[in-house]
DNA sequence: TATGAATGAGCTTTCATTCAT
DNA sequence: AATGAATGAAAGCTCATTCAT
């Protein structure tokens, strides 16, 4: 009746569960904390054993799978060097999540929340390790130099949005464009083509 | 004590301004009606004279502000002929409109909420401007070939997110990285460089 | 575009009606002072000048309507001796009343509102004409003895009920039931056959 | 501090107590779930637990208590046979319940209300019981052929009257004065005198 | 320790009444 | 004098949170 995951935690895992596909699926206002112990079949009091309240179990999940998502996008493009190969690699690591866990992926990084927006601008997160692959390219000179910060935005808007009309229209299956928003992105980067490298680039 | 577009239509100006930047600042649903009714310094009664409630108030303000701005987005390249200069124009169109009411463009393009949920997809709206653009562009052999649905929303990601996480700061001066943006999402829409026109594009 | 009345009275013949319309077809409390206002075609302003609220307004055409009615219960049994007839005759013009206005009816006799748990007891009003009729067919020895006020009560309950399932109904056309419910009512009033008057009666 | 029903059930009774103490004397309209909540000892969202919405817990009332006397006004007549001693009975089933209850009285008879308009018209109420009384006196020759709907309805106001004039002087002990009410509504069933079983009647 | 009944602040909405125009 | 926009108390209902059991 219980997973593995629970009879070591406690119930934590099922809360996540719940709570993350209730997020993601009807926006955390709208989540309701009897819906998410329901979901999770477990009880108001067990919840809050594990959780303060509302806000501090939205904070905690999004902070951590924030972290986890950042480490395993950034090992998605492990072992390769090339900027383009790179991006493509990340740019196929989101759409795969997508289509893994659409849910997870709009309360990450689609839907605007109080949890994503009292989240520490310090700590590591996806669009960090976009600005991190621009800064390396730009150093290597295969990344046209600019604002990267800025840049890393564009990139990650060119591979979200996609997500996003996904999301609203409840399709999966984002990984058969991973290939076309990946040459998106990589143009959006503002990476330079390999046979001209000193050489012009488009625009 | 009443401001001029109050003289005129009764106070319905005043609503929409609060209930757009509340709606923009805080979300939808965080935004209850006594605070817009407070911020426009009306009292709640004199709100449901002009809506009959909530929702039909973010719908109504939303599908204005949706049909104008398209309308606005297309004549922001009006009298401009290459795919990247209307592009161009388009992108600055949209970080002068974010400068101007970041509250507005964020209740517009960035928040999920219900009135954009229920919103009819056969309607305008500056998603459409994007691919019609690409389309365009496409047609003349100045953009490169692929699927335009899904290059729109690469473009229209790559000029939202940095208006997304400015938002998030609570910044405007948008403007200034205009430049640098259009060029993101020139690259993005794959427009081809005009000295190589049927030649090879970046990656 | 107005009616006589109105020109005579400032419209408060327009209230009388809307009200009593509304008051019996939705219920006092379930009737808004605007829907009143708007049913005369009035504006809210000119329907205060006539009552104070809507609590007066409602006293006062319950008021009004109760003596009326009173005045035309006794008169519509004039001429008439026999009690049997005399009740008839009365059953007769409850029923013809209620066909012609329902609304009317309903407000005056069936629904409970606030106008009518105030209304003055000691008022004229269809019970007493009852009552003054079985005191009287018992003083003539035309009617069994017993507690005349409670008499009262069975021979408008006899009346009424009919009326308040044909209300519910939405029906009208209660004239062609009206020699059957006389019958019962005279019964219930305890009306002496006519050929055995000092005899023994039903019962 | 708890009633014994209340362990039992959890408020539910002190919420019926309540609900019906308050429709049966204030109306239906003019009592608010939080008169409810507060006559009954209990918060508002409690109330909450046991019924849906107001309109939720006055149909359910209604029903429930409508069915139960349906059934006890026919076992009231148990074991009698003459339609003169069934109906007595009734009558006096039902003096006893005003004095009983008379807020649950108003609330089942005597009232108009959501509830009572939205009742399954097919399900078993105290009128059926009454037309089936009629009925079967009828098929006996023990009553007076005729329309027996409309006879019932002419009982039963015989019956109600009487009570609805009580509650709204406020007082019970009808009790007193159900042989004489008996005695009006056996006379407007038109039950026919034991002694002259095929003779005349009254009128 | 675990449960979920209970709480009540706060939400959206209605409507009798007032009063500036 | 006449209007109806404005007011705001109060309604029905929800839901994060607490706490007796």
């Amino acid at each position: 009746m219980m997973r593995a995951a629970t009879l070591q935690d406690g119930g934590k895992a099922r809360i996540s569960a719940a709570a993350i596909e209730l997020f993601g699926r009807k926006g955390y206002d709208a989540t309701t904390i009897r819906d998410i112990a329901e979901t999770a079949a477990m009880s108001l009091g067990a919840l809050y054993r594990h959780y303060a309240n509302k806000d501090e179990l939205g904070r905690a999940l999004y902070a951590e799978a924030i972290a986890l998502w950042s480490e395993r996008l950034l090992d998605s493009a492990a072992g390769l060097d090339d900027p383009a190969a790179r991006l493509r690699a990340m740019t196929k690591f989101f759409c795969r999540a997508f289509d893994r866990d659409p849910n997870l992926f709009a309360f990450l990084l689609l839907n605007q929340h109080g949890p994503a927006r009292s989240f520490d601008p310090k700590a590591a997160n996806p669009l960090k390790v976009l600005e991190a692959e621009i800064r390396r390219g730009e150093q290597d000179g295969r990344i046209l130099p600019g604002n990267r910060h800025l840049r890393a935005l564009c990139v990650m808007g060119a591979v979200l949005q996609p997500a996003a009309s996904y999301s609203r229209a409840g399709k999966t299956g984002l990984g058969a464009l991973a290939e076309e928003i990946a040459a998106a992105a990589i143009r959006a980067a503002g990476v330079i083509e390999p046979t001209r490298r000193s050489g012009a680039v488009i625009q």
